[in-house]
DNA sequence: TCTGGGGTCCTAGGACCC
DNA sequence: TCTGGGGTCCTAGGACCC
């Protein structure tokens, strides 16, 4: 039961950046950022490699304050067929190892490896694996190494580029606890003051905490860090989680705020035929439409509906979103629009979903034929037409 | 000259049912 | 003549991650 586990979080270094280098060497060495196209509004900073870092040059940053940190910034645009191309022969490799392949993005994975922890070193095997990386596709990564996903997360983190890091639970209170809150994976920018509010400062503040406190002033959350923090952390490396989508959606800023019916109803509709042609990639029927309004003021608001009858068409996407959008906008400029789907299922599933649904009409028709032939056994046809009329005239 | 786009998970409140 | 409590489903918002 209480196995011990061999888990490796593998993690790219600046993945996008280090693609391009590699697939055009000039670049090695140099400040390289990836990034979006200011004249659409979408010039912010995606990635950077460690020359550009060292310069100050963010992720999320917008394109011309990386440029004043670093003028001889290269800038480059996002190649996503690159990309993806990458990944799938970084994932191959990976899979040579075992089938415990839990991809968690593009560029980052957990592998299960506890098959081979008393065959091989991990230190050697995690070499072995960064060694593949780096001659097959030219690509720096750094591994953790752990018996658990947070753990291997937490240490992956800790050195960069090129770091193998192990973390074992008896490392926890000298390689974690020491480091800040905010270094804590699932302790994001908007509670970080909060914690530090109830005088948590470190991971271990975190671990040591009174339980009952945490609970009152974090909930359910709070506890499930308080365990990670103290190493605990029980998921399985689950190698189907990734492409068993829970949602799938498109969001684009446009190219200035609007309130043209004209702009938004062309951005919806190229917006559903996206989504569409995803649903139909994966062929699968969704049960539930979310539609997203970011306005001018960056305020954002989301409103969401849920199907009698899971949805793959393009048109009814379209009326089920610009309904939404109809209810939903107060009327201001907009700045973003999204189109999300949720409550997926597979396309056999969604037919016998579909043919219950008309069972359930035919079954209504049914009764109400047998309720007519009752009563016009009862009183007769010419009384029931007479009130048949008379109910459908009242009606109107 | 502000601030992308793809997701997952959690929480809180209301409706509704028993 | 005052008003329970639990469970489930749905919606909206928000935090977080890459």
């Amino acid at each position: 039961m209480n196995h011990t586990r061999l888990i490796f979080h593998l993690d790219m270094n600046s993945f996008f950046a280090s693609v391009e280098i590699a697939h055009d060497q000039r670049l090695k060495g140099k400040p390289v950022a990836i990034a979006g196209n200011p004249e659409e509004r979408k010039g912010i900073i995606v990635t950077s490699s460690y020359e550009a870092r060292a310069k100050g040059v963010k992720t999320t940053m917008p394109l011309w304050q990386a440029k004043k940190r670093c003028p001889n910034l290269i800038i480059l645009r996002p190649n996503g067929e690159r990309y993806r191309a990458a990944s799938k022969a970084l994932f191959e490799i990976l899979y040579s190892y075992t089938p415990l392949v839990q991809q968690v993005s593009i560029d980052e994975g957990y592998l299960d490896l506890t098959s081979y922890l008393y065959e091989i070193h991990p230190v050697v095997l995690a070499k072995q694996i960064q060694e593949r990386v780096a001659t097959e596709l030219r690509l720096p990564c750094s591994i953790g190494i752990a018996p658990n996903k947070f753990l291997a997360k937490m240490a992956s983190d800790m050195k960069k580029p090129n770091g193998i890091t192990i973390l074992r639970k008896r490392d926890v209170q000298e390689k974690l606890w020491p480091l800040p809150i905010e270094e804590m994976y699932g302790i994001g920018k908007r509670t970080v003051e909060k914690w530090k509010r109830y005088e948590v400062h470190t991971i271990g503040d975190l671990a040591t905490a009174d339980k009952e406190f945490i609970a009152r002033k974090f909930g359910e959350r709070g506890i499930q860090l308080q365990e990670r923090a103290n190493g605990n952390d029980h998921r399985a490396v689950n190698p189907d989680a990734y492409g068993e989508y829970k949602s799938i959606g498109h969001s684009t800023t446009l190219r200035a705020d609007t309130r043209n019916h004209q702009v938004i109803r062309t951005t919806l509709d190229q917006l559903a035929s996206r989504v569409h042609q995803r649903l139909r990639k994966k062929d699968v029927f969704a049960r539930g439409v979310q539609l997203t309004i970011r306005y001018h003021n960056w305020k954002m608001i989301t409103r969401s509906q849920k199907l009698v009858n899971p949805l793959q068409d393009r048109e009814e996407l379209l009326k089920v979103a610009s309904a939404l959008f109809e209810k939903a906008w107060n009327g201001e400029p907009v700045r973003l629009l999204g189109i999300s789907t949720y409550d997926l299922m597979d396309r056999q599933f969604a037919y016998k979903q579909l043919d219950l649904f008309s069972y359930k009409e035919d079954q209504k028709r049914d009764d109400l034929y047998q309720t007519m032939k009752q009563l016009r056994e009862r009183f007769g046809e010419e009384i029931v037409r007479k009130g048949w009329s008379k109910l459908e005239g009242d009606e109107k």
